[in-house]
RNA sequence: GGUCUCGUAGUUCAAUGGAUAGAAUAGAAGUUUCCUAAACUUUAGAUGCAAGUUCGAUUCUUGCCGAGACCA
């Protein structure tokens, strides 16, 4: 539809004006609800290339549209503003296309590959509210991208190494009493995570008995003996020491355990994971290799660092004197290590929260400057931090929400609601429970990706549990009330399928509005997959919910009596529900029948 | 100190340089003999401050004020 009105405004540039104006240079906008007409082309920029002003411009423009193309059939003219009424059969003629491609929307592989990562964790640490945004991000991303075409590698980098787990694996071994997630049936992340905290509080402990002794704080800090016996752990660690590596390994793969049953909850999954302790080691040698041939350089006490003064940055830190690693490293041997193992992608995303936007803008040039052509196709997918209405989320203080507490919380709210309003009449067991889970995630999952990705972010629980407003629940509802007609349908035994087309004479204007945002969510899966944005989809489906909602007001379907106007109708209500279905998929929503 | 991000209704979010800055929510007032009222309709309310660029600025540039992050 819009190419053509740009092909035509093209035409009328040539004829009228003998001007070029190439399709790609024409920009459409959608006309203000307060004016007559469908699109609008603004006419300001081009009164130079016309000669005229932009109300004769507008209106020859209009005419010769008029007079030239089947789908404008109206226009008007309001200063430099020329908009466009499309005729009915025009709207109608997209419908019927639009129902005839069971993709709609959604383009065809082109064998282009790309890879996204997203969650990387640490393993100290149970999941919590903001990974929760990370991960349904780059899930959304992901999915949005394969909706374009591509063929998308979900992967994420797991922290398994460092003196954070060590502290773990002391208090475990200090106070543990041989206890495992079999033994006490706690979850496995939720269990290592505890022994963190654990350590936290003995290390503050042990810091307070030392400055009672006299000791200053700085030092207490450095001498306190838990801290000792961490590092001693990690020491013994790189040496591999079997018994310190078959308690890691032990731990970690509690960890693992407990966090696949957050991500199965979460409806997230990875096609691959990568792990530090397999590629810290990899990164050092680039690094090593990088010293060689003059790339990076090595100051008087032997740490090796890169200057990036060149590029307006600073110099920045990759090996430390005693020869161990840094995040930087890590993520150097990590990027290598998977384009040698997807040497087809053209292109690798990192979900990583803004805080480390620095870092990446650093990785991205040492890769390019150690020889990696790829470098520049890599980006950064950064998001903002999730505030909570009590202020920052900080771990110390307790004041983190924990990714399962939350999801349960919110399925269990849904869970009330829906029992409130006598809703699951009739539903066994299991189908209430799997509705709930839609809802309650559903609602999660929206509100964490309405919100521009880059912005920081507001999230009230309370108001997050509210099922009202902009929300993933109202189009849920909406998808699941259309469902109710379509089964009304079929009981009243109006089959469709094979309608025709050319019996339909005129469009309601609610209808009109319906079809217009259906025929807008091509061009909303190309936005979103260009800028990295599943909130360009959300914005979207809702929407496409409140024009088909208008509709459902305005028009009870059933009533009519002229069956060519039912049966368009049902097939504009189907065309409405596979759309939101297809876009509530892409941010990893289900949408139910019925609720 | 340096780099970057962000300041929009009471609140949470929108707005490829375009028309009278949109929604939602909270507030006020309505709509159900009819397919699901978790809906719909009406109403009131905002661009931090000051310049600049131009037909036109929430958007681009500069300065200031305010919030946040990162780098030493």
């Amino acid at each position: 539809m819009e190419s053509e009105i740009k092909e035509g405004i093209s035409k009328a540039f040539k004829e009228l004006f003998n001007q070029e104006l190439a399709v790609v240079d024409i920009a459409l906008q959608p006309t203000k609800k307060e004016f007559e007409g469908s699109h609008t082309f603004v006419t300001f920029p081009y009164s130079r290339l016309t000669g005229k002003n932009p109300v004769e411009t507008a209106q020859l423009i209009g005419e010769f549209l008029t007079a030239n193309t089947e789908i404008v059939s109206d226009f008007n003219v309001v200063k430099g503003f020329l908009n466009l009424t499309i005729a009915d059969q025009a709207w109608i003629g997209l419908l019927k296309d639009i129902n005839a491609d069971p993709a709609y929307g959604h383009v065809a592989p082109t064998g282009k590959e790309v890879m996204v990562e997203y969650s990387s964790p640490n393993t100290n640490k149970p999941l919590h509210l903001g990974h929760l945004r990370n991960n349904f991000l780059g899930w959304s991303v992901a999915t949005i991208l394969e909706a374009n075409g591509y063929r998308a590698h979900r992967v994420q980098i797991i922290n398994d190494r460092g003196i954070h787990i060590c502290k773990s694996m002391v208090a475990w071994l200090k106070f543990g009493n041989q206890e495992t997630p079999e033994s006490n049936g706690e979850k496995g992340d939720k269990l290592v995570g505890r022994y963190y905290v654990r350590f936290d509080q003995e290390y503050k402990k042990q810091i307070a008995e030392l400055t009672e002794q006299g000791m200053d704080k700085g030092q207490a800090e450095k001498e306190a003996p838990i801290l000792k016996e961490a590092q001693e752990l990690l020491l013994k660690w790189e040496q591999k020491d079997p018994k310190v590596y078959e308690l890691w390994q032990n731990m970690n793969a509690w960890v693992y355990k407990g966090f696949e049953a957050t991500y199965e909850q979460m409806g997230v999954n990875f096609d691959k994971l990568y792990f530090e302790s397999d590629t810290f080691l990899l990164g050092k040698d680039e690094v090593l290799k990088g010293l060689e041939s003059g790339v990076f350089f090595q100051k008087g006490d032997g740490s090796i660092w890169v200057d990036l003064s060149d590029d307006g940055l600073d110099e920045k830190l990759l090996l430390r004197a005693d020869g161990t690693s840094v995040y930087m490293t890590q993520d150097i041997g990590t990027a290598i290590l998977r384009f040698r193992d997807y040497p087809k992608i053209a292109q690798q995303i990192y979900t990583v929260g803004n805080e480390q936007e620095y870092h990446f803008k650093v990785l991205f040039l040492i890769l390019a400057k150690i020889g990696y052509s790829w470098a520049r196709e890599c980006y950064h997918l950064s998001y903002g931090m999730v505030d909570l209405p009590t202020g920052k989320m900080k771990s110390r203080e307790g004041t983190v929400v924990d990714a399962d507490d939350l999801m349960k919380e919110m399925i269990d709210t849904a869970a009330e609601h829906t029992t409130e309003l006598g809703k699951i009449e009739g539903f066994t067991t299991e189908q209430a429970d799997e509705l709930h889970e839609m809802i309650g995630l559903g609602a999660l999952k929206y509100f964490l990706l309405k919100v521009d990705p880059k912005k920081r972010m507001m999230f009230d629980p309370a108001e997050s549990i509210e099922f009202q407003g902009t929300t993933g629940p109202f189009i849920q509802y909406t998808h699941a009330r259309i469902a109710a007609i379509l089964r009304r349908a079929k009981e009243l035994g109006f089959d469709f399928q094979d309608f025709d087309f050319s019996q339909v004479s005129e469009l309601h204007p609610v209808e009109q509005g319906v079809i217009s945002v259906v025929a807008d969510y091509p061009g909303k899966v190309k936005i979103a997959a260009d800028e990295y944005s599943p909130a360009v989809i959300a914005q979207y489906v809702y929407d496409l919910a409140k024009e088909y909602n208008k509709f459902y007001q305005e028009i009870n379907i059933f009533k009519e009596t002229d069956e060519v106007k039912i049966k368009s109708r049902l097939v504009l209500s189907s065309v409405a529900a596979q759309t939101i279905k297809s876009a509530m998929s892409l941010l990893g929503i289900k949408v139910p029948q019925r609720m």
